[in-house]
DNA sequence: GCCAACGTTGGC
DNA sequence: GCCAACGTTGGC
C-alpha cells in the first residue's frame, strides 16, 4: 500500500467534478510525463491512497481524499486524434501511456500550499519541491498520517 | 500574464 | 550522444 498526490487542473477536473462522475470515479488519462506514468504502470496498486490536489489555479491545494481502484491500462486518449492527448507514436499493440483509475474518498477543506508549507514535517514532500512539476509523486507514510491526522478537517 | 524550471525534440 | 531551441508546468 503506497500513497500518491496526484495533480488536476481544476478547470479540467474538480473535485466537485469527481464527486458527480458516475461512481465518484475517473479515468487519470493525459498523463505525457514517463516518470509520472511508470509511478501509474508500475507501482499503483487497487487500495492505494490519493491526495487529490488542485494546481494551476487561484488557490493550489489539496481538495481532497481519493484511492486508486484499478491497476494501470492504456490511457485511451493516445488513441484518439482529436484529442490533445493524442499520440501519433502510440499503437494499440504498443501503446505508450497508461492510466490507472481514482474513485473520491471524501472532499475535505482545501489544505492551501501555503499550510502544507508551514510545516517542517512536509518540507519533504516531492510536490513541495522546488521546480518541481511532476503531475504525480509518491507521498511518504509519515507525511500522509501527518496530513491525516493534522490537517484534514471535513 | 510573467517567468523559472525542466522535459523533449531534433540537427549535427 | 551533445546541446540549443522549444514547449509546458504551475506558482505567483
Amino acid at each position: 500500500m503506497r500513497y500518491w498526490l496526484m495533480k488536476s487542473e481544476p478547470t479540467d477536473v474538480s473535485i466537485n467534478d469527481l464527486a458527480n462522475f458516475p461512481e465518484q470515479s475517473v479515468a487519470w488519462y493525459g498523463v505525457r510525463n514517463y516518470l509520472a506514468r511508470n509511478y501509474m504502470r508500475d507501482q499503483m496498486q487497487i487500495g492505494d491512497g490519493v491526495f487529490f490536489y488542485h494546481s494551476n489555479c487561484k488557490e493550489p491545494g489539496i481538495a481532497g481524499i481519493a484511492k486508486v481502484i484499478s491497476v494501470a491500462y492504456p490511457d485511451a486518449k493516445q488513441f484518439e486524434k482529436k484529442s490533445k492527448y493524442f499520440d501519433p507514436k502510440a499503437t494499440q499493440e504498443q501503446p505508450r501511456w497508461f492510466n490507472v483509475d481514482v474513485q473520491l474518498v471524501k472532499k475535505i477543506a482545501l489544505i492551501s500550499l501555503p499550510e502544507l508549507r508551514k510545516h517542517p514535517e512536509l518540507e519533504r514532500m516531492g510536490t513541495l519541491q522546488r521546480g518541481n512539476r511532476l503531475s504525480i509523486t509518491p507521498v511518504d507514510p509519515s507525511e500522509w498520517k501527518f496530513i491525516l491526522k493534522n490537517l484534514v478537517r471535513d
